[in-house]
DNA sequence: GGAGCTTCAATTTTT
DNA sequence: TTGAAGCTCC
């Protein structure tokens, strides 16, 4: 035992874990499972054991590390070549389920079917391709909502139930009836088959095709069983029944499985996640170790007591008990606006005092919301003040239009078969060929049973009765396509990338534009050159990597993943699912309305209420030292100003960690009766004087807000009426401000006992 | 074939 | 309010 822990300690980095933590590092053979509650360190003990892992021996490249996003996993890396060194931290495989997976499939797609390069499609394009198999076959798209039907498919495929199996499953077809869906069966055939020629995975493909790899071709499951002896898996609790039989039979022949997870933090049963994975845990390994993480580094005494109150309400959920040992800090702050502008302003202006009351830069706070469409009203709040923020999430780089079509190029002379990126780019820049002509070619293309590509490169050999005109520009197409994908051999990506923008015209198109739009478009453009260029240059050994190289890691990134411009602190702004795993000392959790959160989707069913206060739970731990929610009675929803009413979440917080606040005027710094339950004081019984229609923006502390007045704002005061700030005198104290209200002239006024309100 | 206009629907979360 | 889709006119 002695020896044992002498030689334990001989690693530096075993020594920064508590004794739960060391043990379910140091674990090395078998199946183990650690249930790990918020802030418990678990990316901590991860690293460590891989680290140990590695000291102790194992070969790097025998370790399988499946993380949910592409930044956790570069994170993880960086810990552990930290500790073992760079050049055997590359050497363990580590990266999403996703972009793990999609490498091997290309390994062997031959196997399947597929060309190596097969395109993966991204949800844009896998609706756009259900859009098409719609129409094509004559059906209302008011039904068969893309969107709709491609959840659909998804699940399917997440459960691993093919096109065939689903046509088969009575059930399912049955269901499909009742929901007036009754051709879904064959929008899936289609769709997989239209995948299929186009040769392309989507985002689900990629785990599906992985589990028939592994399923039809022993030699390939021996393969990595063999390769794989220690798998890990970070965020259990999100997987879903196809991840899960992948790692089960890799898992199969070692059994050095080890998976790490939170059930209370399942935040994408939505997306076929399922706990069972985590209850289910024990019926595949019944001599599992489990260890428990349930002392929490991260949040003051007062947030995890907050979140642990909340949690509760759960019923479904596996007891665990999380504590900590920091201070019991601040009360969780409630705030209560009147319109969600108003919200904004006031979550901006406390970011902006506290920023400087603490003295941390703006990097320490964080917005959490529930959907992205909420953003706007932080944004421009924020932007008023000049506080820099950052949106995570939203519209990503890579989902811009102008990106899209230039990688569509990319995706095109990689892959010609591929048809959605053939939709993209077959007239655009605009060159003349049109809606009709290209209907014409898809008909043709189904008809000879060949993709639009074949058809056009080899126009004699299949008659199609398109005018000359038209025939000639398709023909240049091709021959400009064609001239690209000779440069594939001999080219760099960052050359081909550059020859493309330039010669198909799209460059001098943007650069023609020069509305700031049109600017900005330009010079996304030159960034995404710019990122190809670093990209070719990050192969190993110096040798350069390939547009299909570039292509597979592009369609797998999201903006999540992208940490650029670091250089400026900035207020992070996302979805309160984007935010899981980060932490932040200050986080605001905004919105907090019934059908917003919990959202009007999720309060039909236990399921999916739990899986909002999953969230809501989630949300909480993001907080180190301070966490403060916020929701307005107002809010404008499709345009039109609509009234809400507090979540019933803030009820469900033990009132002991509250404080509530309320910027309406009339009850300005009323302290609420905490023995009275809180929607009795300030929800909607004393909301009779409200107008949904009031665009105020009423303040209670005017001294601390007068200090965000600067030149040029228009302010209102109480007895001049609506001015506008000409100039500021003196300073401290005395800092006086010199203001033109219309109608009554100019005054000069003490700023520390005027009453200024900012006017949008 | 394409520009510009009107109409209409839509907001949950994402690899 | 925004964006896409459909329609009209050149």
């Amino acid at each position: 035992m002695d020896l044992i822990n002498l030689y334990f300690w001989s690693m530096e980095f075993l020594k920064e874990l508590n004794s739960n933590q060391m043990d379910a590092a140091t674990h090395v053979e078998g199946p183990m499972m650690v249930i790990a509650g918020a802030g418990s360190g678990k990316t901590k003990v991860l690293t460590s054991r891989i680290a140990f892992l590695i000291e102790k021996g194992v070969d790097a490249f025998q370790i399988l590390a499946l993380t949910f996003t592409n930044k956790a996993a570069r994170e993880m890396k960086n810990r552990i070549a930290h500790v073992v060194g760079d050049a055997e931290a590359r050497n363990v495989t580590m990266g999403t389920f996703h972009s793990v997976f999609a490498r091997i499939l290309r390994h062997h797609a031959d196997k399947l079917g597929y060309p190596s390069n097969f395109t993966i499609y991204d949800s844009q394009d896998s609706k756009s391709l259900i859009k098409t198999i719609v129409k094509e076959m004559g059906l209302d798209d008011k039904i068969y909502k893309p969107g709709v039907v491609l959840s659909r498919i998804s699940s399917a495929k997440n459960n691993l139930i093919s096109a065939e199996q689903y046509e088969q499953n009575t059930e399912i077809v049955a269901e499909d009836r009742m929901s007036a869906k009754p051709q879904l069966y064959l929008i899936y055939k289609q769709y997989e088959m239209r995948c299929f020629k186009a040769s392309a995975m989507d985002f689900d493909d990629l785990l599906f095709k992985t589990n028939l790899l592994l399923r039809d071709h022993p030699d390939v499951l021996q393969y990595y069983q063999h390769r794989f002896r220690f798998i890990l898996v970070d965020e259990y609790q999100d997987t879903n029944y196809s991840q899960y039989l992948i790692v089960k039979k890799l898992a199969a022949v070692h059994e050095n499985l080890c998976v790490v997870g939170d059930d209370a933090q399942s935040i994408y049963a939505f997306r076929g996640a399922s706990i069972e994975n985590i209850l289910n845990f024990k019926n595949d390994y019944p001599d599992f170790r489990l260890f428990k993480l349930e002392q929490n580094y991260r949040s003051t005494k007062n947030i995890v007591d907050a979140a642990n109150s909340v949690i509760e309400n759960n019923k479904n959920q596996i007891k665990k008990t999380v504590w900590t040992q920091n201070d019991t800090g601040n009360k969780i702050k409630v705030m209560r606006t009147l319109t969600d502008n108003e919200e904004g302003r006031w979550v901006s202006n406390s970011i902006h005092d506290n920023k400087h009351a603490e003295e941390i830069d703006y990097s320490g706070f964080a917005i959490l919301y529930r959907t992205n469409a909420q953003s706007r009203a932080f944004e421009e709040a924020l932007r008023k003040l000049n506080v820099p923020y950052k949106i995570y999430g939203g519209l990503s780089f890579y989902q811009r239009k102008e990106i899209k079509d230039i990688i569509a190029y990319f995706r095109l002379i990689c892959n010609p078969n591929d048809e959605e990126a053939f939709k993209r780019v077959i007239n655009f820049p605009k060159r003349g060929i049109g809606d009709t002509t290209i209907d014409t070619l898809f008909v043709a293309s189904q008809n000879y049973q060949v993709s639009v590509w074949e058809l056009i490169e080899h126009f004699n050999q299949y008659p199609v009765n398109i005018n000359s005109g038209a025939r000639t520009k398709i023909e240049q197409f091709v021959m400009m396509i064609n001239r690209y994908r000779g440069q594939l051999e001999t080219h760099g990506a960052s050359d081909i990338a550059e020859e493309i923008t330039r010669s198909s015209g799209i460059s001098n198109l943007l650069y023609q534009d020069k509305s700031p739009e049109g600017v900005a478009r330009h010079e996304n453009i030159q960034e995404l050159l710019a990122g190809i260029k670093e990209f070719s240059m990050s192969g190993e050994d110096g040798e350069l990597r390939t547009m299909s190289d570039f292509l597979l890691d592009v369609a797998l990134l999201t903006d999540v993943d992208k940490d650029k411009d670091q250089d400026t602190p900035k207020v992070s702004l996302m979805t309160i699912h984007a935010s899981k795993g980060l932490e932040f000392p200050h986080v605001y959790i905004v919105g907090l309305e019934e059908n917003l959160f919990p959202s009007q989707m999720a309060i039909h069913s236990r399921a999916d209420l739990e899986e909002e206060r999953r969230l809501f739970y989630v949300a909480l731990t993001r907080a180190e030292k301070r966490c403060t929610l916020s929701y307005s009675m107002c809010r404008y929803l499709y345009g039109r100003p609509a009234t809400s009413e507090p979540s019933r979440f803030i009820q469900e917080i033990d009132p002991t960690f509250l404080e509530l606040e309320m910027s309406t005027p009339t009850e300005k710094g009323r302290s609420l009766n905490l023995s009275r339950p809180i929607i009795g004081s300030i929800g909607l019984s004393s909301h009779s004087n409200f107008k949904p229609t009031d665009k105020v923006k009423p303040l209670n502390n005017h001294l601390r807000k007068n200090e965000e007045i600067k030149v040029g704002h228009v302010v209102m005061h109480e007895k001049f009426g609506k001015g506008k700030v000409l100039s500021f005198e003196g300073g401290g104290s005395d800092k006086k401000v010199k203001i033109y209200f219309t109608g009554n002239g100019e005054k000069t006024l003490l700023l520390k006992f005027a009453k200024l309100d900012l006017v949008d």
